[in-house]
DNA sequence: TTGTAGGCGTTATCAA
DNA sequence: TTGATAACGCCTACAA
């Protein structure tokens, strides 16, 4: 009998029990199951997963026997056999900010849709955890990994070959051949923001931006940049501030701008939370939002319809980015299984359009507020 | 020889290669860089565990190679033989709710430190799906579960005791031997908002609560009618109003509290998210906050602080409850695996205590208002 | 200090 | 329809 244990599984203990309080007795295996069910453990195993090579009746009754002893398989061997953990990493800078846990959210939901699990793992946006955690990721296993924000960029591509495990980014691309993502249309994004502000009579449009060094900052600056130009305004490099996409920083760098000589009548903010500390900030200076000062976001966070005045903000479908995302992962993931050439030539790069959202924030701009410094 | 692939690693992949694209190589394995190290697979296993027992030269040479190849330990073989998987499962309704999102971040940070991974799992408030996602986390064999807000109460009980899994409970408790748990004071904190409200001169004071079901919403509603007792006002129960803990069902029940014959002059939310809603209803009827209705909430999120006014609130360690639940949870798992009785006798239920923030949202109650309907 | 042997709990591949 | 048997990749004795 080369059996692990000769029976003294979870239900019957015999032998040296003492008086051990409560023995941290294993749960029943599939082999245990197989004993009081009388078969072999290969056909407990296709009883569980119902497959129709087995006696309805002994299925039936091996189903019974697992269900009463509350045996549970484990992925861990199963795992380990099937070499696909039905699990995959998700990165995030940090889950408590609101935009990333609304993709959070979408993924969750479309990964548990397929049962599959979710491992959550915060870089904080420093690039070297970030290379420490999808390391980490690869030594579980995991099926495939969305990262989001990412702050590594280019660093990835040795490790990707490496690793040999799908990936897709959120808000973030690589030019690469491992490479798929999901990214909002930040350029127009700013744009159309930037446009209605120029519309509404201003000129003297300040930028928020985000110094963490993200593309989607480079890229919503582009187009807070293109509509300057389409209107023939000079872009002001005074006027382009840098936040770190949190309230806080937003209010020193918006309190800077308000201190200019000629200070702007509008501001275009790299994300909502930055408009909530550039809000802040104007009030604190006793001007009003939006008649002295306007105000537009970026992301349409959740937060964004109930403030005062209501924020205009160019709306980012957060949670179905964070779907498309998943759907996609999970595309890669078939295909490299069916033994397909991991997507080679197949590189997906998802652009979803931005929308701008008009609220209260932003207003015409005021007469006597001109338009050269 | 029993090597599972004689020989054809990564690195060599001979025989019978076609031109297939890129062969779905198999990671390196531990016996790839024995093999490569001329040396025996556990004496890898000990080298790249910086073992004593292992030559320093023949175990830098070994962690070499290992590096070299991209080596990374499965994960699911050591957890197979350990019976650990240094993984924890995490149960919130979900993660796009700031409360559950900011207790994420601490429990992934304790987590992250000890190098144990998290599960992420949204309940969605649904006690069934609740139950499933519990299960499954038992089949990957998590070494400890945390849930916030859980609406599965006594269910759980008997699942617990199959499960044999450290359970440690955030904001919720249920008084068996095998659940631990992490809660704020909600009574404190209502009873400290109410208080407040009373001071300053408020006797028509509404209770705003969440219709779903929480211990959490029952304690503070106590906490609230604990206050308005001990100040001689009775509890009308007409001012005990629900809405679901987000900002559009709370706009809704805060205008029925709105049209009351006798409206209320003061409003003690369940939570910030609540009074999103609240403050939202109350200006929609064109009444000023706080001059017309003061407002409390309960968390202090962070954008309770950002508000028109600022939101008085009552302040929740969200994060450092998170990281008390994981440190709490670590406690439970070494003591298990140490041999020692799951702690029976030591079940922790850990208070948190409540802050009260007072802001913006809350002023004294105007003199033409009476007291009495 | 190193190697050999065995087992962790599954699924997969054969035969029977 | 079922049962032996062999992996999966690692760790832990125990032996050398």
């Amino acid at each position: 009998m080369s059996d692990n244990d000769g029976g003294k599984a979870a239900a019957v203990p015999h032998a040296g029990m003492k008086h051990v309080p409560r023995q941290a007795s294993r749960q029943p295996s599939i082999k245990d199951i197989a004993r009081l069910a009388r078969v072999s453990h290969p056909t407990v195993s296709r009883a569980l997963q119902n497959s129709p090579l087995v006696n309805a009746e002994t299925a039936a009754k091996i189903r019974k026997i697992a269900e009463d002893s509350g045996y549970r398989a484990s992925a861990v061997a199963r795992g380990l056999v099937t070499r696909h953990t039905r699990t995959i990493g998700l990165v995030v800078t940090t889950v408590d900010d609101p935009f990333a846990s609304e993709v959070t959210c979408g993924i969750e939901e479309i990964a548990n849709d397929h049962r599959y699990a979710v491992i959550l793992a915060n870089s904080h946006a420093d690039p070297e955890r970030e290379r420490r955690v999808v390391q980490e990721l690869a030594e579980r296993r995991v099926d495939g990994i969305i990262v989001t924000s990412s702050r590594v960029g280019a660093l990835y591509l040795p490790l990707l070959k490496e690793l040999e495990v799908p990936i897709v980014l959120v808000n973030d691309q690589y030019p690469g051949e491992f490479v798929h993502s999901v990214m909002i249309a930040n350029r127009d994004g700013t744009r159309a923001a930037t446009e209605h502000l120029i519309e509404l009579g201003h000129r003297r449009i300040a930028y928020l931006g985000d110094r963490g060094g993200y593309q989607s900052d480079a890229e919503r600056l582009a187009g807070y940049k293109e509509a300057l130009a389409a209107a023939g305004i000079d872009f002001a490099p005074e006027l382009a501030a840098e936040g770190d996409g949190r309230p806080e920083a937003a209010i020193e760098a918006m309190d800077a701008l308000l201190q200019l000589h000629h200070s702007p009548t509008a501001v275009c903010c790299y994300n909502d939370m930055t408009a909530l500390g550039a809000m802040r900030a104007i009030r604190a200076r006793g001007l009003r939002v939006p008649e002295d000062v306007s105000v537009t976001g970026f992301d349409d966070l959740f937060f964004a319809a109930y403030l005062t005045p209501t924020l205009t903000t160019v709306r980012q479908p957060m949670r179905r980015m964070g779907q498309m995302a998943m759907e996609n992962l999970f595309k890669l993931m078939s295909g490299q299984t069916s033994g397909q050439a991991s997507g080679q030539d197949s590189v997906v790069q998802i652009k979803v359009a931005a929308e701008l959202i008009v609220r209260g924030s932003t207003g015409k701009a005021q007469k006597h507020e001109g338009n050269h410094a």
